[in-house]
DNA sequence: CTCATTGTACATTGTATATGTACAAAGTAC
DNA sequence: GTACTTTGTACATATACAATGTACAATGAG
């Protein structure tokens, strides 16, 4: 499993783990029966201490994607969606969406690429 | 100033400040002459001590946007966009929002909608 | 049965957020 | 010009959380 991890970001890394798998499991590159590397070795290779993919891993077993046991290690299981979507769900994404946007062209990144890459996620979502 | 923030967000109440302004101020519902309200006056409103209004202000001040001073407060000033958008924006914006799309559909969120906020988004941005 | 491999528990440390309190600066009123 | 009020600033403190260090428990392999 190859993940990039920031350790200068504001955003914890167990949460920047569970964040980039989370798009893995989302996407079908992780299906379920699949393992995932222990605790220590993925620790290693993203140059963290183990408790802290630990910790990743059992925030993704809280929602459901994983299965944790002690000499089995994380294994992705079958996972029933939540099929009743709550309103704030909507409007917490609508407003971070739009705080990102203003976010990057703060940055002074062209308005023009914004909606480029907005349309163009919306079209990879459509299609997989 | 009309802000809503919840104290409960993983999100720190000062960034949610800063994220909040920024918005009012790309989308021109804040333009240079203005006048921010006094941090304590801000502060009363939102429900916070004005310390933690104060450091959402010199956060905007640091990014360009405002001018602080002692008594006259906090004013928007225009600010010279960095017109040279370094690339790792880019890579952080799509990445962060791939990530909150895998989010919104692990909580149920329909992947219909998603791209339909998604599309929704480019589309005002194109037209303002 | 033994042991290596795996995750877990918990104490410790560092960092960041939010607050409390005292202060400094700068307009305003007279 | 002096006193006062309004504004932001500085810094010490409390607390929460992230990351680590270390010891332990469970469990599959041989």
């Amino acid at each position: 499993m190859i993940l990039r991890i920031d350790v200068k970001s504001p955003v914890p890394v167990y949460r920047q783990i569970v964040d980039a798998t989370r798009i893995l499991l989302v996407n079908g590159q992780l299906n379920p029966g699949d393992s995932l590397p222990p605790v220590r070795r993925l620790a290693l290779d993203l140059g963290v201490h183990f408790n802290t993919v630990a910790e990743a891993y059992r925030t993704l077993e809280e929602e459901g994607w994983l299965e944790i046991g002690r000499r089995s290690g994380a294994r992705v299981v079958s996972r029933t969606v939540p099929n009743r979507s709550d309103p704030e769900t909507g409007e917490a994404f609508q407003r971070r969406l739009r705080e990102m946007a203003a976010e990057a062209q703060a940055h002074g990144f062209p308005r023009s690429r914004i909606t480029r890459e907005l349309r163009r996620l919306a079209d990879t979502l459509e299609r997989s």
